[in-house]
RNA sequence: UGGGCUAUCGUUCAAUUGGCAGGACAACGGAUUCUGACUCCGUUAAUCUUGGUUCGAGUCCAGGUAGCCCAGCCA
C-alpha cells in the first residue's frame, strides 16, 4: 500500500522543516544520504490519532527517501508496560498501512549493552551512585531560577561507584536506596543537565525480561543509545523533549558513540478531543467507556471500529503538516478526510432511523417488485443491488411536514416527490392519533414514473430515501458523537475535572430499518445510508441483527435553510 | 528572578531564503444534482508589537508583548 504521503501537498508549496533538514543533510552528506527513522512508543496504552501523526511522519519519511523506519518499544519502565499494549500497537501500525519488516526492536533488548555503557561512564568518572532519597535529590536539584548543589555522594571513587552499581544490579538494595546519576553540572541552567538519573532500582517483573533485572535505565540514557545502536539518522520526537536534546547529545558524545540528530515537532491537538494518554487510561480503567476500542475514543482501535479508514487518517496527517508551533486542528478537518475517502469507496444503501409509515393507496396490496439500483452512482464498477418495493413503506419522519416552510423540498400535503430509484408519489392525506402525532401518510403513486422519471419529464424538488415496510430488516444504529463537548477539554473550569466535559449524548442507540441487503455487509465494512451518513458494520452485530456505527454524517443545509426562513 | 522554544487568514501548513503573502479545511454566495450529499465556479479573510537597515522586510537587526516546555527514581 503506497498511498497517503504528501499527495495532498499542493503544487509549488514548500516542504516542511523536517524535510528541509533531511534535504540539507543529504546535500552535505552528513549521514551518507541515509534516512533511517523510528517510531518508539512506550507500550503503556493503546495508540491514538496523535500517534498516527508520528507514525505517518516517520514511516512516510522512510518511504519518500528510500530509507527505513524501525518499530521500537520503549519499555524501560516495567511498572506501566504490558504485552497487551505491545500487541495492540503492532496491530494498529499495520492497520494504518505501515510495515517495519524485520526491524522490530525493544529497548529492553539493549539492557545488557546499556548496563555495560553505564559502567563505562562510571569508569570515566562521568557517573556516580547517589544515595540521597528521592526527596533529597529534588531539594538538591535547586529550582528553575536557583542553581542546585552537589550531592555529598558525588565524589565517591570509581571503585566504590562500580561496586555499588554492581550490587544494585545484583539486587542487594531496596528500591529507592540508590540511583546512578550522570556527573554533569548541578548549576546548569537547563535543569535536565543537573546530574540526571540514569538508573533506578526496581524489583519488578518486566513484561519481556521478567525478573532478570533489578535496575532499569531511564529514558534519557536509553533512548539516545537505542537510536545510536540502530543507526537512526533522524530521531523525531515531540516538543516536550527539546530540553532533553542536550542530554541526548551529551550521553552519545561522552561515550563516543554514533550520534543521530534529534529534531522536535509539535504534537497533535484536535478540538474537543482528549489525546492525553493519562486521561485515556483513566476513561478506560474507570469504565466511562467500553474499553480501548470504544468508538467514541480517538484511539486508532476506536476509530477503526467507528469506521474511519486508514487512508483517511493518513490523508489527515498529510494535510495538517508538521511544524514547531503549538497548534490545534479543527475536528472538521478529520471529518472532511473521512467523508472524502468514504464517498469514493462506500456502497450506498437506504435505511430509516425514525420511521413514519407511508401507504400508497393505489398500489396493489400484497405486491412486491424489485428495483435495481447502483451501489455507488459515481462508480459503476461497484455494481448494483436489488431492493424490494411495496404498498407500505417507511420514510424518515423528518422528510414530511404538514405545514412546510418555504424551501422545504420534501413531502407535504398535496406535494409530489420522488422515492429514490422508484416512483413519484403525491401526498393525499395524513392520519393522526389522539395526541395529534402523525401515524400514517396516504399517498398515490404514478405508475408512469417507474425508475424515478416520467415520460412528460416533469420535475420534483425532493427525492426521499425509503424502505419497504414488510421486507426491511431491523437493525441497530449507534450514533456516536465526539465524547467531549468543550472546545478544549484539557482546559476545564476550576472545580471541574475533564470528565465533566463529556457529552452525555455521545452515544445514542436507535432501532432502524434498512434494506435486506445490509445483512450482507460484514464487520468493519463501511457503507453510506443515503442521506444519513457513513456507517460501519460493528462486530457486535449479527447477520440477523446487524449493528452499524455512524462514522460521520453528511453535510446538510436543511438546518440552515430552516433557520433562515424563521 | 534561570534555560529552551514559538508567533502568518476563523483553523492549519506554505512563501523560490530580501522581490506581487499562496494552498487546504471552515464560513459565505452561485451553478449543477434521482442523496439539500458529492462535484464545479466565485467571495470573505492573516504577517503579535515598536523601532531600525534597505529601492524593497513575513524573511535581516534591536527592544517589547503573548504562549508553550523543563525542578519524576515517567516517557
Amino acid at each position: 500500500m503506497e498511498t497517503g504521503n504528501r499527495e495532498a501537498r499542493p503544487e509549488g508549496a514548500g516542504k516542511d522543516f523536517i524535510r528541509n533538514i533531511i534535504d540539507a543533510d543529504n546535500a552535505s552528506g552528513r549521514f551518507n544520504k541515509r534516512v533511517h527513522t523510528r517510531f518508539p512508543p512506550e507500550p503503556n496504552g493503546y495508540l491514538h490519532i496523535g500517534h498516527a501523526k508520528s507514525i505517518c511522519l516517520n514511516f512516510g519519511l522512510a518511504r519518500e527517501y528510500n530509507g527505513k523506519c524501525n518499530l521500537r518499544f520503549d519499555d524501560t519502565n516495567p511498572l506501566k508496560e504490558s504485552t497487551e499494549y505491545v500487541d495492540s500497537i503492532k496491530t494498529d501500525v499495520r492497520w494504518l498501512g505501515f510495515d517495519w519488516e524485520d526491524r522490530e526492536f525493544f529497548s529492553s533488548d539493549y539492557f545488557e549493552k546499556l548496563y555495560l555503557l553505564a559502567e563505562e561512564l562510571i569508569k570515566m568518572g562521568k557517573a556516580y551512585v547517589d544515595s540521597l532519597s528521592a526527596d533529597e535529590i529534588r531539594e538538591y536539584r535547586g529550582t528553575l531560577t536557583a542553581p542546585g548543589k552537589n550531592s555529598p555522594y558525588r565524589e565517591r571513587s570509581v571503585e566504590e561507584n562500580l561496586d555499588l552499581f554492581r550490587r544494585m544490579k545484583a539486587g542487594e538494595f531496596a528500591e529507592g536506596a540508590h540511583v546512578l546519576r550522570a556527573k554533569i553540572d548541578m548549576a546548569a541552567p537547563n535543569v535536565v543537565m543537573r546530574d540526571p538519573t540514569l538508573y533506578r532500582i526496581r524489583h519488578a517483573e518486566h513484561h519481556r525480561s521478567g525478573g532478570k533485572w533489578r535496575i532499569y535505565p531511564m529514558y534519557d540514557f536509553t533512548h539516545c543509545i537505542s537510536d545510536s545502536l540502530e543507526g537512526i539518522t533522524h530521531s523525531l520526537c515531540t516538543l516536550e523533549f527539546e530540553n532533553n536534546r542536550e542530554l541526548y547529545d551529551w550521553v552519545l558524545e561522552t561515550l563516543n558513540l554514533y550520534r543521530p540528530q534529534q529534531t522536535e515537532f509539535a504534537r497533535l491537538n484536535i478540538t474537543r478531543t482528549v489525546l492525553s494518554k493519562r486521561k485515556l487510561i483513566q476513561l478506560v480503567m474507570e469504565k466511562h467507556v467500553n474499553g480501548w476500542d470504544d468508538p467514541r475514543l480517538p484511539t486508532l482501535s476506536g476509530m477503526r471500529r467507528r469506521g474511519y479508514t486508514p487512508e483517511a487518517i493518513r490523508e489527515f496527517c498529510a494535510r495538517i503538516g508538521i511544524a514547531r508551533a503549538d497548534s490545534t486542528v479543527e475536528y472538521g478537518m478529520l471529518d472532511f478526510c473521512v467523508r472524502e475517502h468514504l464517498n469514493r469507496v462506500a456502497p450506498r444503501l437506504m435505511a430509516v432511523l425514525d420511521p413514519v409509515k407511508v401507504v400508497i393507496e393505489n398500489y396493489p396490496a400484497g405486491q412486491t417488485e424489485w428495483f435495481e439500483m447502483p451501489l455507488n452512482p459515481e462508480d459503476e464498477s461497484q455494481g448494483c443491488r436489488k431492493t424490494p418495493f411495496s404498498r407500505e413503506i417507511w420514510i424518515e419522519r423528518d422528510d414530511f411536514m404538514e405545514n412546510p416552510p418555504a424551501k422545504f423540498f420534501r413531502l407535504a400535503p398535496g406535494r409530489e416527490v420522488r422515492l429514490r430509484y422508484a416512483y413519484y408519489i403525491t401526498c393525499k392525506d395524513v392520519k393522526h392519533d389522539e395526541a395529534g402525532n402523525i401515524t400514517e401518510i396516504i399517498c398515490a403513486y404514478d405508475p408512469e414514473s417507474r425508475g424515478g422519471g416520467t415520460p412528460d419529464g416533469r420535475k420534483v424538488k425532493g427525492t426521499l430515501h425509503w424502505v419497504a415496510a414488510n421486507e426491511a430488516v431491523a437493525l441497530e444504529a449507534r450514533l456516536y458523537e465526539h465524547l467531549f463537548d468543550k472546545d478544549d477539554p484539557e482546559d476545564v473550569p476550576a472545580g471541574q475535572t475533564f470528565l465533566d466535559s463529556i457529552n452525555p449524548n455521545s452515544l445514542r442507540v436507535v432501532k432502524a430499518f434498512g434494506e435486506p441487503a445490509v445483512a450482507g455487509y460484514g464487520p468493519g465494512s463501511r457503507l453510506q445510508f443515503e442521506r444519513l451518513g457513513y456507517f460501519c458494520a460493528d462486530p457486535d452485530g449479527t447477520p440477523e441483527n446487524p449493528v452499524f456505527n455512524r462514522t460521520v454524517g453528511l453535510k446538510d443545509s436543511w438546518g440552515k435553510i430552516a433557520a433562515k426562513t424563521e
